[in-house]
DNA sequence: GACCTGCTGCGGCCTG
């Protein structure tokens, strides 16, 4: 290794003033060793250029008279980006690195938004380095004479993988590794970027696969945290529940005016709506230095409000998670979050857009929307005191991902399942895969299965004569080049002014509600409905005031079980008397009210309530496992009343506890007697209540997406959302009732399970239980903890139990209709 | 007495 080799890249650091971090120089050594790696470092500290430089330097090595040198043949690296917004930066970094070590590179983007010149020129002139997207590495290659852009290829490097790793769109990443590598004459490095993980091992081992031995480098640069929680000024009129939090609004504008430039986070899209609209009402005279952020607006809003953000044009700009990554914001010196954040990972990154210099420290004020939201302060303190990250999982065996993948590769050149199978197996996805499940997914994609044999829609791909699967049809090869990807996004209506200017989208059922002439809230303006025509709803702008702000439907969070287990340990110290955290001194009036009226539960209690009101007789528990695990147990113990007992029963959870609610009765001495929480059975009755529920049809639809069952559309004229909901909920029946083996139904389960808790995890949670000591509570009135509970109810859930006849009956008059 | 929500991310066709 000689580091003369690293010469000019200092040299060029130097001349720009900036501090070549330790880290850079390790990466840079095994980078040109021919290592492949994890690169863990927080976001701003150079990252870039700590992975480009030592591929210039290794082509600086290989001609040292580069610059005399014509360019390259073909794709040396190829740059993995989750997010299109961040391709120009990382194309300008890498052209300006170029340019001053005088190296003859190309650097290119391709991904959606290139448009077909610059496709058309890239094919007959691949550039150097290829920055791109999962999605469009797949497009690549679907594309028939992709084995040659892949030739020359040196490395690959993936960036912001803790996007990535835990979802299907880091398997597609995987797939596309794995197979790019079985095409490609030489071993080429791969590396990952990511931020700082729970797991980084495991994260490291999905990105490099069974054959790569796992290598970090981590960063030697720690970034400090200030945590300053934002107090109401009477804790006694704090509410116990709610989540918006305009109530701490004077407080808030206060923490505006002190800074320059301000991010406030907020976890909903209405929740920013309405706290933009807020401010102004208060401070009108910051109209023009404020703005809105989140994912319904219109992109040239967007991207709008970002460069102006970077230009330091703005003073706040109120958003969602949608500004979590992207476009480095070095003008931000304070962040704001409203309300839980929910996970330790997103406050930290949250926190991180503030004081964005190496060296300083992040500053975030958490504002908390109710009382028990201060614990989660103190919690989340705790968590990053100790570096406690929540933990990132790739998904086990995703069929829907492969099927696609395979299908991808039909459309293309084709392919031989002897080649095939053996390097799918190599990624960590689907080290498990069988050889059963491999001949029930190419049965599958060439025989449409046990059930859909008989419609050619589904029989894709077929054997040709050289061995090869591909698919003929041209019809079935355009419809799945449109529908490649792992997102599934939900139809919406576009709302437009008359003169066809486009604000952003909202949802059909927002809309649904309205009729003409009614205001709504949307994009900051106040908006009177002209019209809804096909997918356009068109709209002016109205003098008058509205309060109805729009609203999603969208994913709920839960905490995750990191945070639930720091809240435990707080009201453990609590019982002991301990608090040391000023979160938790400003909230001794309502920990002592809950203890007066109920308990604060210690680890080895298991708090039940048990209450009456008018609207019946409500059981709450608190497991204190999170909302996801709630949502299932709560399930549970229902189903399990319910066989025991002819009872209708709501329930509501929240990420502290679950209530069950009833219009009779329940002794809950006798229910316990019943083993509510037993051990028994209890793998057939999860199924049986994941099976009932909403999720597991929710994840099919997905699943039938990805997998290419269902079209979604075309592009600009999507098929409605009722017509895809009516086609996923029929083929989920059909494979229900003729082909109970499907494996996209198991995964559908399967993916339900996972997303409410490991199963084992969930068993694990009521062996816990089990062991603790139930203390059965009357209050005479809610309590602090189940208040908040009762106001989740609104959302809640029937069991119904529909008789298996009339859903036959239901399939069949569903098949005449088609 | 207290409340009234639900994130993010990408990609693509045909026709004249």
């Amino acid at each position: 290794m000689e580091d003369s080799r690293l010469k000019p890249a200092l040299d060029y650091f130097d001349s720009k003033g900036w501090t070549p971090f330790p880290f850079q120089i390790d990466t840079w050594k095994d980078f040109l060793d021919g290592k492949s790696g994890l690169l863990n470092a927080p976001t701003g500290s150079g990252k870039t250029f700590a992975l480009w430089f030592p591929v210039l330097l290794e082509y600086i090595a290989q001609y040292p008279d580069s610059w005399q040198k014509p360019r390259e043949n073909g794709i040396q690296i190829i740059w993995v980006t989750p997010l299109r917004a961040l391709a120009q930066d990382i194309q300008l970094a890498m052209e300006e690195v170029c340019q001053v070590l005088g190296l003859p590179w190309k650097v290119a983007v391709r991904n959606g938004d290139t448009d077909t010149k610059t496709r058309a020129a890239m094919k007959r002139r691949p550039p150097e380095c290829l920055i791109t997207t999962p999605e469009t590495l797949h497009i690549l290659i679907s594309q028939k004479d992709h084995r040659e852009l892949f030739q020359s290829l040196k490395a690959v490097i993936v960036d912001e993988w803790h996007e990535l790793v835990g979802n299907k769109r880091g398997v597609q990443v995987q797939l596309a590794l794995e197979y790019i590598q079985a095409i490609c004459p030489t071993v080429f490095r791969r590396w990952a970027i990511s931020a700082t993980i729970g797991n980084l091992k495991d994260a490291a081992q999905t990105l490099l696969g069974k054959n790569l031995p796992i290598h970090i480098v981590k960063a030697k640069i720690e970034k400090e945290i200030v945590i300053h929680s934002v107090f109401p000024e009477e804790i006694e009129k704090y509410p116990w529940a709610g989540h918006l939090g305009i109530r701490m609004l004077d407080q808030v504008i206060e923490i505006i005016e002190k800074g320059k430039t301000v991010l406030l986070f907020t976890n909903t899209r209405s929740q920013t709506e309405i706290w933009y609209q807020k401010i102004l009402e208060v401070r009108p005279d910051w109209a023009g230095w404020i703005a809105m952020h989140h994912g319904s607006l219109d992109m040239s809003v967007r991207s709008w409000v970002e460069n102006a953000l970077h230009e330091g044009l703005l003073k706040l700009v109120v958003c969602t998670s949608s500004l979590d990554l992207g476009v480095d914001f070095r003008p931000v010196d304070r962040v704001i979050q409203v309300g839980s954040p929910k996970g330790v990972s997103r406050f930290v990154q949250r926190a991180g857009r503030a004081g964005h210099k190496p060296g300083l420290p992040s500053e975030i004020f958490f504002v908390p929307t109710h009382a028990l939201e201060l614990i989660e302060a103190a919690a989340l303190r705790n968590a990053i005191e100790s570096q406690e990250m929540e933990h990132q999982f790739t998904p086990e065996l995703p069929y829907d991902v492969l099927i696609q993948f395979l299908v991808t590769l039909a459309v293309g050149e084709g392919f031989e399942p002897d080649f095939i199978f053996p390097l799918v197996k190599r990624t960590s996805s689907f080290s498990q895969l069988n050889d059963q499940e491999i001949q029930w997914i190419m049965d599958f994609i060439t025989k449409g299965g046990a059930s859909l044999g008989n419609y050619e829609d589904f029989l894709k791909v077929n054997l040709d004569e050289d061995g090869k699967y591909r698919v003929k049809s041209k019809k079935i090869a355009m419809k799945h080049r449109l529908s490649m990807g792992t997102i599934v996004s939900d139809v919406s209506l576009k709302v437009k002014f008359k003169n066809g200017s486009f604000l952003g989208t909202v949802e059909e059922y927002f809309i649904s509600k309205m009729k003409i002439g009614d205001r709504f809230f949307f994009a900051g303006r106040s908006l009177e409905l002209l019209q809804v025509k096909g997918m356009d709803v068109f709209v002016k702008v109205s003098e008058k005031k509205t309060t109805n702000v729009v609203s999603w439907m969208g994913a709920r969070m839960s905490l995750s079980s990191m945070l639930s287990h720091k809240i435990r340990e707080i009201f453990r110290d609590y019982n002991q008397g301990i608090y040391e955290s000023i979160e938790v001194q400003k909230i001794l009036p309502l920990l002592d009210l809950q203890r007066k009226l109920s308990i604060v539960p210690d680890e080895h209690t298991f708090l039940i309530e048990s209450l009456q009101t008018r609207d019946g007789f409500h059981l709450f528990f608190y497991p204190f496992e999170g909302r996801m695990m709630h949502e299932l147990m709560s399930a549970l113990v229902a189903y399990r009343i319910s066989q025991s007992f002819p009872v209708t029963l709501n329930m509501a959870m929240n990420d502290y506890g679950f209530e069950i609610l009833s219009d009779s009765y329940l002794d809950i001495e006798e229910l316990l007697e019943e083993d509510l929480f037993s051990l028994q059975n209890i793998e057939q009755d999860i199924l049986h209540c994941v099976n009932e529920s909403e999720m597991s049809r929710r994840k099919f639809r997905e699943i039938a997406s990805i997998a290419g069952l269902v079209f979604q559309g075309y592009p600009g004229k999507p098929t409605s959302f009722k017509h895809i909901q009516a086609n996923s909920s029929l083929l989920f029946q059909v494979f229900e009732q003729y082909d109970p083996e499907n494996l996209l139904l198991k995964q559908a389960r399967q993916e339900a399970l996972t997303q409410q808790m490991e199963q084992e995890m969930f068993v694990k949670a009521l062996r816990k239980l089990n062991e603790l000591k139930i203390e059965i509570k009357r209050p005479s009135q809610f309590t602090p903890f189940s208040f908040p509970i009762m106001v989740d109810r609104l959302n809640r859930t029937n069991i119904s139990s529909e008789s298996v006849e009339d859903k036959i009956t239901k399939i069949l008059a569903q098949m005449e209709m088609d």
